[in-house]
DNA sequence: ATCCTATGTTGGACGGTGCC
DNA sequence: GGCACCGTCCAACATAGGAT
């Protein structure tokens, strides 16, 4: 499936580009692209992949991302069940980093936009007020045309530079190495992964799809993931949990049964390594919202 | 919660291959 | 020749799962 998540074609006649999406799931393929990426999801859960960071997405999720930031937006597996009806639906913006013109760009007036183009490299999850705010403007964009969109455009970007409701997605320490012909590799090692990964999976047959050896594999993934394979997939397997606890309500035993791993001990551990918190007060904490 | 241990993973050193 | 990429070997380390 090819969708305006993964291609950006701005015409060279226009600005920018924003759509609305509408299909069964997003775009599951990881990718990255020169353009500037303002996403937010309206319908849908899934697990967000940002450079090297892996989250859990939902409704109202906001993401700026900058050029060739390797991303995916990856809906839950019930998302790609044939006979579903579930949708993901969301708004997205793309736009060159000379969209306002250089000439406008390095004046002093355009400081704290440059700031946040700079930030956007790692990928900025915008949050509370700010993304109400640019969430309800990128809904009003769409229906505008010629200078008015820009315009438009313009006032979510001043926004979104004077705001600091927002988290640093990727790592100081991560920066693509990717090159286009790794996207292909990558896609069939996150397709496995994402598909299999409430049940045992070996570096042996990831490495496998890699056409690698499980020693090289291991060095490849590293290199290009800022994870080492273990980390990676326990981050995936404890988010698919995260969402069970909270979503589902499910026990701390089943959830931890359904995503993969085998022994509570492990489970915990794994858990408060990543949250912070032991499932139990992960999940009190989350009621108490 | 903590410890133990078999097993799996990682990454350094080095070499081979193909491409520019 | 220089470089990128990947394989092989192997020691060190990390982890999973079981025991207490």
């Amino acid at each position: 499936m090819k969708t305006a998540l993964q291609k950006s074609p701005i015409p060279a006649t226009q600005a920018f580009i924003a759509r609305r999406l509408d299909d069964p799931y997003f775009d599951p393929n990881w990718h990255f692209h020169p353009e500037y990426q303002l996403f937010v999801v309206l319908e849908g859960t899934g697990t967000r992949f940002v450079g090297d960071s892996i989250e859990r997405f939902r409704p109202g999720d906001l993401v700026f991302t900058g050029p060739n930031l390797p991303h995916l937006w990856r809906s839950d597996q019930e998302y790609f069940v044939g006979n579903s009806n579930l949708r993901a639906r969301g708004v997205v913006i793309y736009f060159h980093d000379n969209f306002l013109g250089s000439a406008l760009l390095e004046k002093n007036e355009a400081f704290s936009l440059r700031q946040l183009m700079t930030k956007a490299t790692k990928g900025l999850k915008i949050l509370g007020e700010t993304s109400r705010r640019i969430r309800q403007m990128m809904n009003g964009i769409l229906g505008l045309q010629d200078f008015e969109s820009v315009i438009k455009l313009m006032e979510i970007l001043h926004l979104l530079s004077q705001s600091t409701e927002y988290d640093l997605l990727s790592s100081d320490g991560y920066s693509n190495t990717l090159k286009r012909s790794d996207t292909d590799r990558m896609n069939r090692v996150h397709d496995h992964i994402m598909a299999h990964f409430q049940q045992r999976i070996k570096l042996e047959e990831v490495a496998a799809l890699a056409y690698m050896t499980p020693s090289s594999f291991s060095r490849y993934f590293k290199s290009h993931t800022n994870k080492t394979f273990s980390q990676f997939l326990s981050e995936i397997r404890i988010g698919h949990a995260s969402k069970l606890l909270i979503e589902k309500e499910m026990s701390v035993a089943e959830a931890c049964f359904k995503s993969g791993f085998y022994t509570l001990s492990n489970f915990n551990r794994q858990f408060k390594s990543i949250h912070g918190l032991s499932p139990t007060e992960y999940k009190q904490a989350y009621l108490q919202l």
